[in-house]
DNA sequence: TACAGGTGATGCATTTTTTGCATCATTTAT
DNA sequence: ATAAATGATGCAAAAAATGCATCACCTGTA
């Protein structure tokens, strides 16, 4: 795209915040983006970039205008989705920020599910909490986001919300495989692994502990969803889960690879809510969008009572 | 603004409906306008335009590009009112729609007065009906509309409307001018003028006319407020206008250039009402959207009663 | 305080891109 | 049939973008 050069260009810089940088990302010499730079800010009438001995920074009016050169490269990419639509193939590519719970079982489950159909559609998946995700939507850096409670911006568009109640994840030998339902005060002084304070689960855990005035025995505190898993099949520890981050069928009680999962009742731990949404007021990419649909499908399909739209 | 260059030049094709008549409006010769086009087609990977003998035309492809085309322009429209509202002076072009009933003194005077705050800011003014207002917002030709009774389409976001009764207009040495209100019956036999079907005012004066069941001596159909009310001063016929339409203080029984106006009674004629409104989902340029406040602080001071937001 | 290593800006020659002219192949209206 | 449109294309000239060498400046360090 030719006639998005320029304004790529500048993103580019912006990114860096240095030309010299960027021209080395970009493949081509400093003076040549320095002179594309100096030329748009001629004809915008203005400078963009504040020049600093260290490199340059987006001034107010840079970042007012790299804000319009992203929402029309996201606008750009909208238009190309759809027109790849029109020739048949669904060409495009979306990026989706979530927090940790859906890697392991539900995008890849719902990306394979999906490029069965379009495989000439790619995906970018990035990991973040809920805050940076919903900076990462604001940004365009991300068309959708699936966000574990709680939403804090109101740029934030929700399409679907789906309840999850946070399971005890076991190895099916432990003493507490037994139960049906698992109440807090089953756990004191079982060995547990925590999810990290920036997680939804643990923001939940955090309240009914409160709550109920308890304290569990923290063997190990991970980010990584991988890690635990992982870790309960080799000692008899209790991890934490909600639905969609476990695989199939483990909410039925069935065992998968030796483990097991029990939800925690309701009256100890109050159930999260999972968002899956996009930036208010944006028109998401034909691919983006009929992703956004088989999510929804997908989730209607696992948890049919839990799904509000 | 190199970077639009080919952007702009496709969508003068697409208006122009030929290569070589745009080439002459865009002072190139149709060689080079051509190989820009092809260029253009040929990283979007697909023809925009089907070529005809007699010119070209846009495919459902190019339907979309230019569609982009329109709401990327808008777009940086609203960005450089914004940067240059930074330096302190505001600059810009606001482009109004609206029918005839706010030319004549409501759009007049709220431009005069947001003109002596912002010289630098530039108008376009046109006058079109209802329907033909909103397609012009949907192609991003206009920024804001006036449309009085009825809205049509969903895509018109309705910021701020104010109830309008139906006035007639006449010489204040009328026999009328003596009714505080008028019924429809007194206008029995009496010479009216009326405005053309298209306009919101004549299709509340039909219900009401239905209604009664009484028929008008029409002598003159025009859709000129201008000639309505110049005519008014030379024989005694009775016109019909909005208050927004009229002078300030005529609503409240003054006389202006020797016209008076008197409210037709409302259980004969409804009452209507002027949408003030943009495209819904767009963000306006500082200009317009200050411009638009002005409106409604306008509309606030005269109709405070029957102002809606 | 001097200096090394970084930054963005600029003059000039070179390369790449864009443009205009002449012309072709088609289609439509007369 | 023919004249007058249309968009496409080869080729040379004009314009723009690029790369190199270098300048002027700032900052952290010895």
């Amino acid at each position: 795209m030719r006639f998005m050069t320029s304004l790529r260009f500048i993103d580019a810089v912006a990114r860096e915040k240095s030309i010299r940088k960027a021209a080395e990302k970009l493949a081509i010499t400093s003076t040549a983006l320095n002179r594309r730079i100096l030329q748009v800010e001629d004809e915008i009438g203005q400078p963009l970039f504040e020049r600093l001995a260290s490199g340059v920074r987006l001034n107010t009016a840079g970042e007012i205008f790299v804000q319009h050169i992203r929402a029309q490269q996201a606008d750009l990419a909208r238009v190309q989705s759809q027109l790849a639509d029109l020739s048949g193939v669904r060409r495009g590519h979306v990026r989706v920020t979530s927090g940790s719970e859906t890697l392991r079982h539900f995008l890849p489950d719902v990306i394979a599910r999906y490029r069965k159909q379009h495989n000439a559609v790619t995906f970018d998946i990035s990991r973040q909490h809920g805050e940076a995700a919903e900076a990462a939507l604001g940004s365009l850096e991300a068309d959708l986001a699936l966000i574990f409670e709680p939403i804090r911006s109101s740029d934030f568009q929700t399409i679907a919300t789906a309840r999850q109640a946070v399971y005890c994840c076991m190895a099916e030998t432990h003493d507490l495989a037994r139960l049906d339902v698992i109440r807090l005060h089953h756990l004191i002084d079982i060995p547990v692994i925590m999810p990290t304070s920036q997680s939804g689960v643990r923001q939940l855990l955090n309240v009914g502990l409160m709550r109920r005035e308890i304290n569990l025995a923290t063997m190990l505190e991970t980010d990584s969803e991988e890690f635990t898993q992982n870790y309960l099949q080799n000692e008899k520890v209790v991890g934490f889960q909600i639905p969609i981050g476990l695989a199939k069928y483990m909410t039925e009680g069935r065992s998968v690879n030796g483990l097991i999962a029990r939800p925690l009742d309701t009256q100890d731990i109050p159930q999260g809510t999972m968002h899956i949404g996009h930036l208010r007021g944006r028109v998401l990419p034909v691919a983006a969008a009929k992703f956004m649909d088989l999510i929804i499908t997908e989730l209607r399909e696992r948890f049919p009572k839990d799904l509000d739209q």
